[in-house]
DNA sequence: TTGAAAGCGCTAACAA
DNA sequence: TTGTTAGCGCTTTCAA
């Protein structure tokens, strides 16, 4: 490894000299310059990035606090985070553990964190390290229980609203929900009440029906989550209980995928039988025929924002508490128009 | 932030006891080691990571040089990655860029190159940083063009033998291939040449017509591709040229699932009008209906093989040339057995 | 205009 | 058993 010893060694000046030169920072004649300059070349000097790092007490990388790489969503706003940090020189290391203690060990600026639930047990359990940036992303802040941390939010609530007004307009009234949480569970979030407010006039006491809820046994926020299966589950449950629904919003894009795949398997058709909406927006809603119709989280544009932000902090110290993405829905061809009958 | 000189005033010791102490290494009376303990604990000391990384000359990362999170295989190649350096200590960070000089800015103990096109570059290109160890995942060692870097192989030629073996004992015989790449493009490597030598037997001097390839235009390493789409462009051809092919071997699952949704736009059943192969064996062959059949190319295993052997670089010193991963097959539902006919 | 020296947080050889 | 010292690679006073 080639040091600035090395290099001023050979270019017969201080060690203060070449870091000059090559900061082009304070004075230095001319000609050591260039013997600076060449000496560097010619040793194929390369600037040592740790050396660098403890100088300036800064990394230049951020956490984002998330391990799961089966749910789409997590692909995309991880995709916006690097996008965003690559344009301002920073890079974004991935990983989540049970034990918050260990992104002390880590060479990190600041951490984002993927969800409420997580930053609320970050508060509690983890705010060890004195100092360090956090910020997380959040659905609906309606719910967020403290606010200690800047939330970067998407309104899920509105996600429902988009998603039941669009089957609204297409003549769907009567919708089943689908969801892995159980309905009343907080972290269901903005999603679930949204749906519960919507429908209770339309179902009443029959409500509970049409959800198709629970499937994740024994929740835990850091567990690996498999949507696709429940979807599975879910929409199984939907024809054995003999729903008359005419179609399903489901709680995000892998568990639609993965009740389309089961009707599919089962030999119900979408949409003529049964209309499907995601909620994620997720790249992957083409891939599948009919390409799934889904409300837009903007979802790389969050994980961009949650960079943004959390640089403002270590940066310029600004803390804001909340910043927030638009909602949109995203047109495929799991919806049948019922109006076009 | 709280050092080690703040902890050692504390407990009235040197930073060198504290060292000790917290390290477990040499002597230190009892009584100093509790209140060294005692004082860490107070005043909440955590290691910091940077000055720990610059004294032991090691960063405990890794770097994945790929950007693109769009093709599916990248991403099981980076789950394989993370899982395993995640049990050793590692980090992994990903990022691809046209410039490998960004590399020497990175905190990195080596890096894993995805592919021998981004080998060989950064052969010729790449290698300013002295002594940071490299690796790259191949995709048939024959085509290696140097050998200086070690390579963890996954045998593509083999592959294609396995799709093809595959349709023929479901009683293909006359079997189209889909590829973004020209047919003799090397970039194309073993699955261009295996499907060759295996079908110029069949189709003699007709062969050509039943390769639908050269989709990337100005094909380069280091772009994004859109494989999906592409298969889409091939399935449209596939029909235009009216082949009576019975099935079709794809490049890879991405390209394969952009076929599968052109055609089902096109009203073309699968797998009773055609049958259907990728090539990765990744897990969104799953979600789709029929579900992919595909090539398993073990890639979360290679993925997992690349830090190991880089690991193995980074700490033994050790070097293996070349290191192989097993090849097999994953049913779906998107073949049809013609022998049941 | 230049370089010696101190310091970022930590470790290890050495001396006491 | 303990602390002083030098050093990892770099930057930035400060004095010359």
């Amino acid at each position: 490894m080639v040091t600035r010893k090395d290099v001023a060694d050979r270019a017969h000046v201080s060690v203060t000299a070449v870091s000059r030169v090559l900061n082009n920072s304070g004075y230095v004649a001319k000609e050591k310059k260039e013997a600076v300059l060449k000496a560097a070349e010619d040793l194929g000097y390369r600037p040592n990035p740790i050396a660098m790092s403890l100088r300036r007490q800064r990394t230049g990388q951020i956490l984002f606090y998330c391990r799961d790489l089966g749910n789409f969503f997590n692909i995309e706003l991880y995709s916006g985070m690097m996008e965003y940090a690559r344009r301002v020189g920073y890079m974004i290391v991935m990983s989540g553990t049970f034990d918050f203690e260990q992104i002390n060990t880590m060479m990190i600026d600041g951490v984002i964190l993927p969800n409420q639930e997580i930053a609320n047990r970050y508060e509690k359990l983890g705010k060890q390290r004195s100092g360090l940036p956090v910020v997380a992303a959040s659905y609906g802040v309606a719910l967020v229980s403290q606010r200690d941390i800047p939330y970067i939010d998407c309104d899920v609530y509105v996600a429902m609203e988009n998603a039941l007004d669009y089957l609204n307009r297409k003549g769907h009234e009567r919708i089943a929900f689908a969801t892995p949480y159980t309905i009343f569970d907080p972290v269901g979030g903005g999603r679930h009440i949204a749906y519960l407010n919507r429908m209770r006039p339309i179902f009443g006491k029959d409500l509970e029906k049409y959800i198709l809820d629970g499937y994740f046994k024994g929740g835990d926020a850091f567990q690996q989550e498999d949507f696709f299966t429940e979807g599975k589950h879910a929409a199984s449950d939907f024809i054995r209980r003999g729903l008359d629904a005419t179609a399903i919003v489901c709680f995000n894009d892998n568990l639609a995928l993965g009740m389309l795949k089961q009707f599919q398997d089962m030999g119900v058709c979408v949409p003529e039988a049964v209309s499907i909406v995601g909620i994620d927006g997720t790249n992957i809603r083409r891939y599948v025929t009919p390409a799934l119709t889904s409300v837009d989280l903007s979802t790389s544009r969050q994980g961009a924002e949650c960079v943004r932000v959390l640089l403002d902090m270590i940066e310029g110290g600004h803390v804001r508490s909340v910043t927030s993405v638009p909602i949109g829905l995203i047109e495929g061809e799991s919806v049948r128009d019922l109006k076009l009958k």
